[in-house]
DNA sequence: AATCATTTGGATCGAACGTTCAAGAAATAC
DNA sequence: GTATTTCTTGAACGTTCGATCCAAATGATT
């Protein structure tokens, strides 16, 4: 019919996406977003209704990629423990290392932006629950694999697990010597022995 | 000398604390600060050099008055051990309960803020070292009593709190239920057993 | 080649941003 | 009482905010 769009809106929403994971949504302007996307403000609004609107689609993105993420590493492995055990290994690094500036856009989303929005709090919690329903049944996989006691509360250790995460998070902010930020990863995972 | 202030410095801080502690510093505009604190601008930029000096020395208040709380509560019971259970049912009941909006000031700031800009990150951390010294030296104080087992690392328990508190912060953002984060609360309070 | 829907880049909108300033008001010092 | 000094006030500063609009450019369809 006409013309079709010059840029690839995935690409976009890519960009976008990481903007707003470095600065947060507030202090990420549509000038930043129009700088990092190479789009002029009528393509953006053209493409997506509004920055909001933006944010919630670039916040499913990062949301979907990283349950896919943990779905894939604690389903690959035939040891649910060992897998649960490398994820916070990698916690540790990233909270430690370079990846600490960034945190989780999930949880820096969680308390800047959900707290006083309803809708991207539907969406924030959506990503939760899905990550602490696969850390659950990996738990429950290992008790039957008898990874793991099956005296444990599965339900209790995967809610357990995700609220550490989000800890490890914030420990990022602090800027932790690796060995402290493996030292706490270490006695989080103690009760998984 | 001269005309005296009507105001008084610190209920002011106190009002603008609790704006940014609702709101967040980007989404807290002046205009909003001088409602809550009945100032003009001229009065407030007075006071306080700039938004960012303000909202430091109201981050400082919480800071300071969020140490005291947790010293007295710590060493004023007898009980090192009870004293941190009672804490950590407190932030159960505040995390599924009213408090949840509000979370905890540092902890909203560490990833709004303290991400970016390094005075703001080093005044943060201070408040969260001195809080994890007190439950340290509780630990140690359990210890000595007999309360706690002398085989456990109290340096590592002690970071793993205050890393679990963090993330007791955002479990409010999900808003759980009541018995949801007391099961979370008593899985990491097992700890201590 | 003509048509037509859509993108594109740029200009621009009103509102809100953080900040400043000059004038008026009040309390002290002489 | 007068001078002096500081605080308060309210308007206004220039900038940036998110969002809109439009003319020109573009490319698929007819």
């Amino acid at each position: 019919m006409a013309r079709p769009a010059k840029f690839e809106r995935d690409e976009v929403l890519e960009k976008a996406m990481n903007a707003f994971w470095d600065r947060g949504y507030c202090a990420t302007g549509v000038a930043e977003l129009g700088a990092v996307t190479k789009l002029r403000p009528g393509s953006l609004y053209g493409a997506f209704k509004s920055k909001r609107q933006l944010f919630m689609e670039a916040l499913d993105r990062y949301g979907q990629e990283g349950v896919s993420q943990v779905r894939h590493t604690l389903s690959d492995s035939s040891s649910p423990i060992r897998a649960i055990r490398s994820i916070f290994l990698g916690l540790a690094v990233d909270s430690s290392g370079a990846g600490w500036k960034r945190s989780c856009f999930l949880v820096n989303t969680a308390l800047e932006v959900a707290r006083h929005d309803k809708a991207i709090r539907a969406r924030v919690n959506v990503y939760f629950k899905e990550i602490e329903a696969l850390f659950r049944a990996a738990i429950e996989r290992a008790q039957e694999q008898g990874e793991l006691s099956c005296d444990k509360n599965a339900k209790a250790i995967a809610a357990f697990l995700i609220v550490n995460i989000w800890g490890l998070r914030v420990l990022g902010v602090t800027r932790p010597s690796y060995s402290r930020a493996k030292m706490i990863v270490s006695q989080m995972l103690s009760v998984l022995d």
